[in-house]
DNA sequence: CCATGTATGTAACAAAGTCACATAACGTTA
DNA sequence: TAACGTTATGTGACTTTGTTACATACATGG
């Protein structure tokens, strides 16, 4: 089986597969993070999920079954190592062993819901709402100052950077936050968290 | 083989999996139309693809392969007939014969692309073209008249009603379309296409 | 300390969603 | 066919989100 494998490092920043790639190969994640997002024209993104050791994206996998083109862009958040599988080695294993059916079926589930999380919020949740359920998310026990940009929050959520200082600078008005270049500090966690079941205003 | 296949007919409107159900057969559609969809509490709705004869839904195969729970609502659009196979049989089929394992990777990918086009759509496409885009979707070389409400457009695109009243009104007076109660009749095709490439106005 | 890039702020407007109704078309029954 | 209730559509005021085109403030290397 090693025989057909191939390890490779992905330096920072590199896109793995770009929107319309045929797949002709499977990519499992060794090692850091991928992030697979869609882009628009007007430059706004949307990140759809991310991909971290031991995960494979299952856009590949149905791309490669399907032989249709990949329809977003997958890029490596950090260095990544991965190990590359030749598209038509790959289709063998998953028709000859079930531990990999077992393993693709579930990275489809897994991916599918994450997706259909996204759509859900575009969709229908209002952008402060999502801004706050993604500083919480950003947040942990140690950590309430948070390194991010406007502008990638936006480009996470699939809004513009305009948008989301707005949002921000109502969240400091309200002392929920305290904003300084390039960093988001969360002063009061408990508010920021009523916010995600706030029906309206 | 055909000892596990039950044969269901489900009448118009009814409703075959609902969010958060267990999946404890795969249904095949024999003839008639599902729409599966998703909703918000604000009553607002989005489609995410249809079903029809010779289809099955992925969101049904990966809620069993992983023990998870549906993510949408399926609903019969007509009356539907369809296929019904016990969870574990369709398991071991798809385990066993390459023929299934295809059938199923192709349905992923085909329904995958659907759902990544609605996202897409949502995240980033004006109203107004979605409008024309569906509009021009639901005509055909003979019917010009469309039978569709206002409500249906909006339960079909996750907007609200008078958002879309709003649009065909705009439409309207641009001489695109002429509106009746429950009927828009195309009467400038061309230009409804030429709405599907504006950048903005 | 200055220059330059880059992050954030601002203001005005357009597009989309919400709310609370008003009106108008249709079908049914009297 | 007149009156009625039902349902589709219209309206207006207001909020939220996205866009444009800037202005300002901060940070860092020279």
């Amino acid at each position: 089986m090693l025989d057909h494998i191939t390890v490779d490092a992905i330096p920072k920043g590199d896109i793995i597969f770009n929107e319309g790639d045929e797949c002709r190969q499977m990519v499992f994640i060794l090692s850091g993070i991928v992030r697979v997002y869609k882009t628009a024209e007007s430059g706004r993104e949307i990140t759809l999920y991310r991909l971290q050791a031991g995960d494979s994206c299952i856009l590949t996998a149905s791309c490669i079954f399907s032989q249709s083109h990949f329809p977003a862009i997958a890029v490596a958040e950090d260095d990544v190592e991965v190990a590359v599988i030749p598209s038509l080695i790959f289709q063998e294993w998953v028709n000859n062993y079930e531990v990999w059916r077992n393993y693709i079926f579930n990275l489809i589930s897994e991916q599918f819901s994450a997706i259909m999380a996204v759509l859900e919020e575009v969709a229908f949740r209002r952008m402060d709402i999502r801004v706050a359920n993604l500083l919480l998310k950003l947040s942990s026990e140690k950590r309430k100052d948070l390194k991010i940009k406007h502008q990638e929050i936006a480009l996470e959520l699939g809004s513009s950077r305009e948008v989301v200082s707005r949002i921000l600078e109502q969240f400091a008005y309200e002392n929920i936050v305290e904003l300084k270049r390039g960093t988001i500090i969360l002063r009061d966690i408990d508010k920021l968290k009523s916010k995600l079941t706030q029906e309206k205003f």
